[in-house]
DNA sequence: CTTCACGCCTGTCAGC
DNA sequence: TGCTGACAGGCGTGAA
């Protein structure tokens, strides 16, 4: 479910209600979804501890207490965090529960139950592999035009699936990969090392243009996103092509047509986002 | 090394 | 109305 805008938007609503919080108590309802360490020890090792700042890397979220211990948690498809307060009642529903001293509670929730949490040493992060691996984000220093185009001409494979792959752009998922082509006019399917010099420096900025308009309006709520306050985002409204099979293209007026690509539901507009033969 | 199909789970929705 | 199957925003694994 959640891509960078939408965790990113997760982090900043809870980041006053959390940092600094002190844990009382964890509840565990479905222990699989504890990666690291056993569940037992998960809770043992967080309770009295405290919250000193919450970050983002990417889709992964990272707790970070007080003596060295770093609580991660990935949300996966329908993962959610919900900072209830105390006189509010709880969501029997929930999969993980933080109890804080204050009589406040952070809880996880997960209608798949594919999220994952970890509880690591902050110098043990890199045994997450998916987090030691991952590739700069959108809008970071280190996304340049020319990492972009360096990167894109080792890979061989269609550009929809170069750009969900987390080692090359850390952040981006199906929606706003799909946002990033349409916006620069670029069919899925194309060879990611057959770009054209201008055909990257579009792509580039296309990505952080969606990712910065994805950030600015709290995220894309599809069907479950909700912030960390229960606040829906809006970015749906702008979306050009995902979810809007047949619907009209903003820019052309063609019908916007959905495909597979590389397994996942592709939704791009056949006048706009040519695919050279 | 890259590329790609598949499994993991459950809720929802279209079609019968 | 009730059932069935397809599908869903992610990622790890393993095979080629």
């Amino acid at each position: 479910m959640p891509e960078l805008p939408e965790v990113e938007t997760i982090c900043r609503s809870l980041r006053c209600h959390v940092e600094g919080k002190v844990i009382r108590d964890v509840e565990i309802h479905l222990p699989r979804l504890i990666k690291w360490p056993s569940p037992e020890d998960f809770r043992a090792i967080l309770v009295d501890r405290r919250i000193r700042v919450l970050q983002r890397r990417a889709k992964y979220m990272l707790f970070y207490l007080t003596d060295g211990w770093v609580l991660v948690i990935h949300l996966r498809m329908t993962g959610r965090l919900y900072f209830r307060s105390g006189d509010t009642p709880a969501d029997i529903a929930a999969k993980v529960v933080f109890h804080f001293n204050d009589g406040d509670a952070l809880e996880y929730s997960d209608a798949r139950t594919l999220g994952t949490l970890y509880l690591l040493r902050h110098n043990e992060l890199e045994r997450i592999y998916g987090l030691a691996t991952l590739g700069p984000e959108p809008l970071s220093e280190q996304f340049t035009v020319g990492y972009l185009k360096d990167e894109l001409a080792k890979r061989k494979g269609k550009l929809k699936m170069v750009l969900l792959d987390q080692r090359l752009i850390g952040g981006l998922g199906n929606i706003y990969v799909d946002e990033s082509l349409a916006r620069a006019g670029l069919h899925p399917e194309r060879k990611a090392n057959a770009l054209s010099d201008e055909e990257i420096a579009r792509l580039h900025a296309s990505i952080n243009a969606v990712i910065e308009k994805g950030i600015g309006s709290g995220g894309t709520t599809l069907r479950d996103y909700r912030d960390g306050e229960g606040n829906m985002g809006s970015f749906q409204e702008e979306l050009c092509v995902y979810g809007r099979e047949g619907e009209a293209c903003p820019v052309c007026g063609s019908a916007i047509v959905k495909t597979t690509v590389a397994g996942r539901g592709t939704h791009y507009c056949p006048h706009c986002q040519r695919k050279p033969s």
